[in-house]
DNA sequence: CTTGACCCTGGAGCTAGCTCTAGGGTTTAT
DNA sequence: ATAAACCCTAGAGCTAGCTCCAGGGTCAAG
C-alpha cells in the first residue's frame, strides 16, 4: 500500500511517517517504479507497535530499543524486555512525584489567598513568591490576609 | 551587582540570566560605563520571585504573566491571582492523569510477563505491543506465557 | 604590564517529535 | 487533456529552556 492508505489506517499524518523513516523506526519494504514508498502488511503492523509503544509512554528512543529486540526475539530474553517495562514505570513514577510536588506546593498557595476581589497588593500568594516563605493560611479570626 | 555576584546568589547560570532578560522577565536596572548589567537589590528579588515561581510548576511564559501582575499589584486582585494558581493545579492533574494512564498500561503488561530468562520469542508484552489486545495475566495454572 | 577572571554581543545548537514549505513528478478521474 | 489528488526530496521551523561558541572588551592582582 502507498503512504497515504497507511496513515489513513491510523490516522497519523504523512509527514509522521517519514519522520518515523529518518529516526530508523519504519521503512517501506520497496518502492514503486516512481519512488513511491510501498508497505507490506508487516510494515503496517510495526506502525501499529510503534503507535501502541508511544500510547503507554515509551519514546521513540526506546520504541527503537523495543523495535531492536522484536526485530531479532530468539536473541533476547523476557526479562530484557520486562526490564525496559519497568525501567520506564519507574520514569513515569518520578515524573509523576515530581508534578505532585509542584501540585503540593500550589495547594498552599491557593489555600492561603482568599481569591477575592481585594487588591492583589495584599495577596499572599504573591507574598509567598517574594519572600520563598511557603504561604500562611490565616490562623486568627480575621478574614484572609490575601 | 554584576552578573557575577547575582548568579551566585541563586546558582544559575550567567547565560540563563541573559536569557531571562531576552526573554523579558529580568532587566537589570543599569549598566556600567564599560556596557556591564547592573542589578539592584530589587532586580535580585524580581529573580528570586522567578525561580520560586519555576520551582512550583510556572512555565516562563506564565512567569511573565505573573510579573505583569506583581509589577502592577494595585490594578489587579486576589481572584486573577488564584485564578493563575487554580488553572495551573488543573493543568498538573491533567498531566498527572495522563501519566497514570501510561502507568497503568504498562503495569499490565509488566504483570503479564515472567520476567525470566525465556525466549522473548513467547514474551506477552512483545505480543500485546503487536496486536493491541491488553496483555493477558495467565488465568490457567501453567507458567506465565511470556 | 601582563595574566586571568570577568563581562559583552550575536547567533548557533541542543532535545523531542513533529510540521511545514518549496519545487517538482505521478496517477486518476472526468 | 487537464485538473485534482497524490507522491517525492531537502531542508527550515516550531516549542521550551536553556547552553555554547566566536570574537572581543574590561578589570584587578602581582
Amino acid at each position: 500500500m502507498k503512504i497515504g492508505e497507511l496513515v489513513k489506517q491510523y490516522g497519523v499524518s504523512v509527514d509522521t511517517i517519514r519522520f518515523y523513516e529518518k529516526q530508523q523506526l519504519l521503512s517501506p519494504s520497496a518502492r514503486s517504479d516512481a519512488g513511491y514508498r510501498l508497505y507490506s502488511n508487516a510494515d503496517s503492523q510495526r506502525l501499529g507497535f510503534i503507535l501502541r509503544a508511544k500510547s503507554v509512554g515509551f519514546s521513540l528512543q526506546q520504541i527503537r530499543e523495543l523495535l531492536l529486540i522484536e526485530d531479532n526475539k530468539a536473541a533476547w530474553q523476557c526479562a530484557d524486555v520486562k526490564d525496559k517495562v519497568q525501567l520506564k514505570m519507574q520514569d513515569i513514577r518520578q515524573q509523576i512525584a515530581e508534578l505532585e510536588q509542584f501540585y503540593q506546593a500550589l495547594a498552599k498557595l491557593d489555600q492561603a489567598c482568599c481569591g477575592g476581589a481585594l487588591s492583589a497588593t495584599e495577596c499572599s500568594i504573591l507574598t509567598a513568591l517574594e519572600q520563598g516563605k511557603p504561604a500562611q493560611p490565616e490562623t486568627h479570626q480575621e478574614e484572609a490576609s490575601c
